[in-house]
DNA sequence: CCGATACTTCGTCAACTAACGAAGTGTATC
DNA sequence: GATACACTTCGTTAGTTGACGAAGTATCGG
């Protein structure tokens, strides 16, 4: 029951379910979601964290940068499925293919200019 | 977007839960659930609309009497799969074998009885 | 080892949510 | 048609949540 309800509090907000979607093209880290989503870095690092504590994704650090991606085999059955359900029913969203696009100019972007929104641009 | 937040928002509740595990073993009415819930009313009436608007539940009136049921053809696919997820991830959740139990109870119930909830015991 | 970088944690505040009782709605029963 | 019953809606309140900036932690470059 407890991590039944850890994963659908996880899903339960805009900005989380953004997220998932946006990793569902492959990882990312955590400046790069600053620049899609347009948040202040404290408020994804939670959003992370309360992703990452439900089972939903995987978080990796290599040096300076924290890389996040969809949970896989590393995880619970149960957050598998929640991935597999919010992800088939959100991919073809209209809401969402504006981060979409975005993620993509993101891609390209250089760190340099990703780190632009923490020194006040 | 909406409709998906709308169901997750639904399922993020520990009161919500525990009633579509309830509604799992069949259709019930309110005084039923407010017998088992162990909440007012009012409280329980409110958590049934939230699981009506996303699709999650059905409801039927017969005289003074309103009938929930879960959701079946008569809703979405994201519906129906959410709801097969999350009883398929609950059914053998420990914490609740004593609703189930309760439930028992209330079905033997008279109506008499069960009414008695809202003349203050 | 000093500053810069890429986060995370903490404290605060506004917005949302779940609980309740009181009052309202619709349906049987007398 | 008055009363009782089975809810639903409304207004209030306490607790939760999401947003932010400020301060803290860990890593790298000089």
């Amino acid at each position: 029951m407890k991590q039944m309800l850890s994963l659908t509090k996880a899903l339960a907000d805009e900005t989380r379910l953004r997220t998932l979607m946006l990793l569902s093209s492959g990882e990312l880290c955590l400046c790069q979601l600053i620049d899609v989503l347009e948040l202040s870095p404290s408020t994804i690092s939670k959003h992370m964290s309360i992703l990452y504590d439900a089972g939903l994704i995987h978080r990796r650090k290599e040096g300076r940068w924290h890389y996040y991606r969809l949970a896989e085999q590393d995880t619970t059955p149960a957050a598998r499925e929640a991935l597999r359900w919010v992800i088939s029913h959100l991919e073809d969203d209209p809401a969402l293919h504006r981060d979409a696009k975005k993620l993509c100019c993101t891609r390209k972007k250089d760190p340099q200019e990703l780190t632009a929104c923490y020194s006040g641009k």
